[in-house]
RNA sequence: CGCGGGGUAGAGCAGUCUGGUAGCUCGUUUGGCUCAUAACCAAAAGGUCGUUGGUUCAAAUCCAACCCCCGCAACCA
């Protein structure tokens, strides 16, 4: 046996301004996915999860609720850890931005970056009131008025501190369109090529008076990191960086974002990357959003779905089998409580029946379970995988359990038990191996559930299990 | 003339890149079965593929024009 290959997945880091959210559980649950699909695979891999936890937002709110934000950023990240952990992900690295070793890590990577950082002042309208800037949109839409403060804005300029997006523009959009760092869909990567052209340097600090709550530039005691190379540089201070090598883990075999962040990832990050001289992600997995009765999640409207509430529901795999199987991996789709009951039912009717009545003929015939001998190669879920098209390559391993349940009916062992108990055995055994070889696939998507299966058809004598794998609910 | 996504069976979708008998899941109807969770299996009904025109032996697919729906300020992934 070689050494075993390595890689590295990410999933975006959540603002902890916020709870959980559909969103977020989108990308663990795609990363994790992933994970266990290189790890059936024999590699060795690394998830990173993580929090971002500075900016004014996160500092107004912990002030706001009267808790010391230190205190206020500590609880939100658990409630994120026990979110992730609750999908039955298991990342092997928890990012939080506030911690010294991450913001020592991005002092240094901003020295690094010296030459292609530059200051310049931003001239924009303020509202002292908010303390804050406005888009020239807004500013137009209030007709120059802040409508929470009643005050005119007023024209303003301060001092950035820039990074020098032109300086890699050629270089990314080569990277992009030769997949050396491959967007996924390719509709994304067309979108983001279009947008790449007329981008901008990013302002990449603030005045400290402006916000307080991040890390400070290294030599300007006035300036403080705006999120991005805080928070982006996570997925390689995580890893050590630049303390240690990290060309073991880096380049990033995949990092899962949803869409809303693609131009950040396919733009800011790999022109900080290249100003470190480190290579760029391989693959940047962009997915959808969720809409809710084909609606929008808004907090005004009230459609916001507390995917703790679902996840409650009908247990974790039932979240991941619709999540995972129901929503395409990369375009938008949509949650409603009627589809989620039916889908449970498909689980209900379609698996938990089948190991069911299987296990109950096992009985019959008196059967002895089976360790798997040997993963059967299959090119057609190796290349939806590969494709990152994971809803396709479940409904490909559903189609599996589906064939299973007629292969039952065509060859009526019920009859056997009584006619012919030699080809009985035979029968159920093809059919245990079979059900066996189906849970080896489902582990990437339902792992609780397939190592169920697992128990029962590899256990010494075959019984069907004592509660039902999904009992039904009405 | 802003940008993008979409319009295929009652519902949800695939198929469009690379033209060749229109497919999947759910639902409906009928039948089968009784190992199983009122489950499971089989068969059937159901579509002028948004509209119009063009290219072609052949168009859901390629080209053109048009119609309709949904996103694109903020809270928010």
């Amino acid at each position: 046996m070689g050494i075993m290959k390595k890689s590295y997945i990410t999933t975006a880091i959540p603002y902890v301004n916020g709870v959980p959210h559909l969103g977020h559980a989108m990308d663990y649950l795609l990363a994790d996915t992933m994970r266990r699909y290189l790890v059936r695979g024999g590699e060795e891999v690394r998830l990173q999860a993580g929090t971002d936890e500075h900016g004014s937002k996160v500092f107004q709110k912990a002030e706001a609720s009267g808790v010391p934000v230190e205190k206020f950023v500590d609880e939100n990240a658990k409630k994120f850890q026990d979110f992730i952990h609750a999908l039955g992900v298991e990342y092997t690295d928890f990012v939080r931005t506030t911690d010294p070793e991450h913001e020592r890590r991005c002092q240094e990577i901003w020295v690094k970056l010296g030459k292609y950082i530059y200051k310049d002042a931003y001239e924009g309208w303020y509202c002292e009131g908010c303390e804050g800037f406005v888009t020239e949109k807004e500013y137009e839409e209030n007709n120059g008025v802040c409508p929470d403060h009643q005050k005119p804005y007023v024209r303003l300029s301060e001092e950035n501190y820039y990074l020098r997006i032109a300086d890699f523009k050629e270089r990314m959009r080569s990277a992009i369109e030769n997949d050396e760092m491959k967007i996924t869909p390719a509709g994304r990567k067309k979108e983001f090529l279009n947008l790449l052209v007329d981008m901008p340097d990013v302002s990449i600090s603030r005045p400290k008076k402006q916000l307080s709550w991040g890390v400070p530039v290294p030599g300007d005691d006035t300036q403080v990191m705006y999120v991005w190379i805080d928070a982006l540089a996570n997925y390689i201070t995580v890893l050590g960086y630049p303390d240690k090598d990290i060309s073991e883990w880096w380049p990033a075999e995949v990092q899962v974002i949803g869409k809303d962040i693609l131009r950040f990832h396919a733009g800011i990050w790999p022109a900080i990357l290249m100003g470190l001289n480190l290579p760029l992600p391989k693959n940047l997995l962009t997915h959808g959003y969720i809409t809710v009765n084909g609606e929008k999640m808004s907090k005004s409207v009230g459609n916001v779905v507390d995917p703790r509430v679902v996840l409650d529901k009908y247990g974790v795999d039932a979240f991941r089998y619709y999540f995972l199987r129901h929503v395409s991996t990369m375009e938008d789709a949509d949650y409603s409580d009627e589809k989620y009951e039916s889908a449970y039912n498909e689980l209900a009717n379609d698996l938990g029946n089948l190991v069911q009545r299987l296990a109950t003929l096992c009985v019959k015939g008196e059967m002895t379970g089976q360790t798997m001998i040997e993963r059967q190669r299959d090119d057609k879920f190796d290349e939806l995988m590969g494709k990152y098209e994971f809803n396709v390559a479940f409904d490909y391993v559903w189609a599996k359990v589906q064939g299973l349940n007629k292969k039952i009916d065509t060859e009526k062992p019920w009859e056997l038990v009584k006619t012919d108990p030699e080809k009985l055995v035979m029968v159920l055994d093809s059919l245990v191996s079979e059900i066996l070889g189906v849970a080896d696939l489902l582990e990437v998507f339902i792992p609780e559930t397939a190592k169920k299966i697992v128990e029962i058809f590899s256990a010494e004598k075959i019984v069907p299990p004592e509660t039902s794998l999904f009992p039904r609910t009405r």
